[in-house]
DNA sequence: ATGGTTGCCTCGCAA
């Protein structure tokens, strides 16, 4: 069994005593990390090493920074998303451990939709498409996770209506990710759980924790042969109950080996 | 319609 997860942390130097809890106590195999807010060379590495972890980091100042963290060696790492080479913005880095093929996406959040970061967005889930279609032909067990900032339904926000306008919630946004999940890729929570309201992120503001009015943006998408072997998936809500949480909890998956 | 919060790092921007 691989147990794998993904965190968007909002800043790795502020979250690490949680980070650092939450992989001693849920032990995944795998996590795929978002929003390290840090360069590559400040990542924390002997710490994480020193948790039984090898890492690939893509890191950037104040914004943005991916990483994969696995208790096995990840190979042939790529730093960029293939179609967006000169992307100023690190938000992709895929490598394979476990014999998976694992890739960890922060997805532009694209507001305001009045600007270029909108378009900057779609364009992404477009090269994203691309890719994630090249993939499957290697039919390789595939995931693809992290933060997507894509509400899939009605029913993965407290208030669809307040969310109309947004660009985690536009039809185009919408339509990208269903595009993405018609090449034949499975969305690892959906597949096994059809509970309504079952979210990965809550604002820092207005009591949206106390009050749970979150959304679920955060996704782990498996290829078929990945999705053959799912047996579990999850939320854990735990981390975002603690002080000084992330406004993200991690969202997890099991597969066979 | 606005503001509320957090994290960065420099007092504004992104989420």
């Amino acid at each position: 069994m691989v147990k794998l997860a993904s965190w968007n942390v909002n800043s790795i130097k502020a979250r690490l005593p949680i980070l650092r809890d939450w992989l001693e106590s849920f032990a995944p195999d795998v996590v795929m990390l978002q929003e390290l807010k840090c360069q590559t060379e400040a990542f924390p590495l002997l710490e994480v090493e020193s948790l039984g972890y090898h890492a690939a980091v893509v890191g950037q100042k104040t914004y943005n920074g991916v990483a994969i963290l696995s208790k096995a060696p990840i190979e042939d790492v790529i730093e960029r998303l293939p179609g967006e080479p000169e992307d100023a913005q690190s938000r992709y880095v895929e490598g394979t451990t476990f014999g998976l093929r694992v890739g960890a996406i922060y997805l532009p959040n694209g507001n305001p939709v009045a600007s270029e970061k909108f378009s900057y967005k779609l364009d992404w889930m477009a090269h994203l498409r691309d890719h994630a279609a090249a993939l499957l032909g290697t039919e390789q067990p595939l995931v693809l996770g992290g933060d997507y900032n894509v509400i899939p339904e009605p029913e993965d926000c407290h208030d669809p209506k307040a969310w109309e306008g947004d660009a985690l919630y536009r039809p185009e946004t919408r339509a990208a990710f269903r595009r993405l999940l018609n090449l034949g890729y499975v969305d690892a929570f959906r597949a096994l759980h059809n509970e309504p309201h079952a979210y990965t992120f809550w604002d820092y503001q207005r009591g949206a924790w106390q009050n749970d009015l979150g959304i679920r943006i955060d996704h782990l998408l498996l290829s078929p042969q990945a999705a053959d072997r799912l047996t579990a998936s999850g939320i854990d809500r735990e981390p975002r109950g603690r002080e000084k949480a992330s406004d993200h909890t991690p969202i997890w998956c099991e597969v066979e080996q």
